[in-house]
DNA sequence: CTAAAATATGAGTAATCCTCATGTTTGCAA
DNA sequence: TTGCAAACATGAGGATTACTCATATTTTAG
């Protein structure tokens, strides 16, 4: 029982295909398999995709589902590495020829367009590529969270700048904040050392803009 | 069983607390609840906290568990409530009194550094607070795909500023790529217009931390 | 044509969230 | 003190769902 408990919650690992389709048939197969959990957790999150409306919406069974993928979080794996392919050939291409100021920031700023634009246009990717099926109800409370927060920072701002524009400290607030908390999750995900040096960047970063004059 | 099924993927609403304890033994046993889900959060995530092992290491039954959480989510949202509450105070205390640029500087660093401490020693506050229960195994393709994407940003950066600290430019590059992540993810969950100023405001600060000369 | 490999199936198993009927304790008015 | 209503406690069982496996069918290769 502990055994199987443990490798239940085995959530480091990742468990390998069972079995690659080779021959065409599974492969279209499989390809309709991928198309219904997309559109499955396009329309509700990878959380709620069950298994049986998956085998169902692709028109297989149950076991030919687990015949290809060794158990559900393997679906989203599969989609999110297709996505995560796409992305880096896409960023890629677009920074590969840059070799002067003015070339980085139209390839950066058409680059965040881009990604901008994807997340807007698609959930899938949403839902798989922004990694979290935390659900909504607790994200809101996040931002929720991160906008108090923010004001606080609004407060200080309006302090040293009086004359700014009172929607663009908030928009530097939040956006300051937001990615502080990015920096610190990202700092405690890798190596201790790394993890110091990002969040001392983070900080010089922060208070550039933060003490920037208008 | 499709109004079942609605309430179960229901994610965007919270369950109000089926009952608030009101003597005294209840609301004891209820602080025993809360620590026993955070111990569990802290050893394993949220996700593979099972109610049953909640109500073993808090010694209640699962019925009184249910008593007083009306389902699984609302515990781990109780706990987000209560550090959410400490932080903003914290927060607030922190930046309260500042009046000018050095008063800043000094105040959000040490917020920073408390914060950053906090996720390090916390585990549950990672798991609640950081607001994903996205498997290991996912966020590991994240922080990987995060670095290759990065990759190609220090390489471009390595062209404009040759002379400058290859480790200081890789941990520029993978802060402000994962910095990126999380505008565009804020900028989604925003409406339109807030999401747009949010995006350009990082482009441009990423620009300047960018093309920031040594 | 035939045997082996690949693929397909879906009823069944096990894990887990949550309910509910029933029993126990507490607060309080008479 | 006593009696009673409200609050609290319990855990077996219902319902859902990820996943297995014995069996059947299709494809491929020799």
């Amino acid at each position: 029982m502990d055994e199987k408990v443990a490798a239940k919650s085995d959530q480091g690992t990742i468990a390998s295909p069972r079995r690659s389709p080779s021959q065409q048939r599974s492969r279209e197969r499989v390809e309709r398999m991928l198309a219904a959990a997309s559109a499955l957790i396009a329309e509700q999150g990878s959380d709620a995709m069950r298994m049986g409306e998956v085998a169902e919406k692709a028109g297989v069974s149950i076991g030919s589902l687990y015949q290809f993928f060794p158990d559900k979080r393997a679906i989203v794996w599969a989609l999110a590495e297709r996505y995560t392919a796409e992305s880096q050939a896409c960023i890629s291409a677009a920074l590969k020829d840059v070799s002067d100021a003015e070339g980085l920031k139209q390839a950066f700023s058409e680059l965040l367009d881009i990604y901008y634009g994807l997340f807007l246009a698609e959930p899938v990717i949403r839902d798989v590529w922004s990694g979290t099926q935390a659900d909504k109800a607790l994200r809101g409370l996040e931002l929720a969270d991160s906008r108090a927060n923010a004001e606080f920072l609004v407060a200080v701002l309006k302090r040293l700048r009086p004359d700014a524009d009172p929607v663009e400290l908030e928009t530097t607030a939040l956006l300051v904040w937001q990615m502080g908390e990015a920096a610190v999750r990202l700092a405690i995900s890798v190596d201790r050392e790394e993890g110091d040096r990002l969040v001392e960047a983070y900080k010089r970063m922060a208070l550039r803009e933060l003490l920037r004059a208008e």
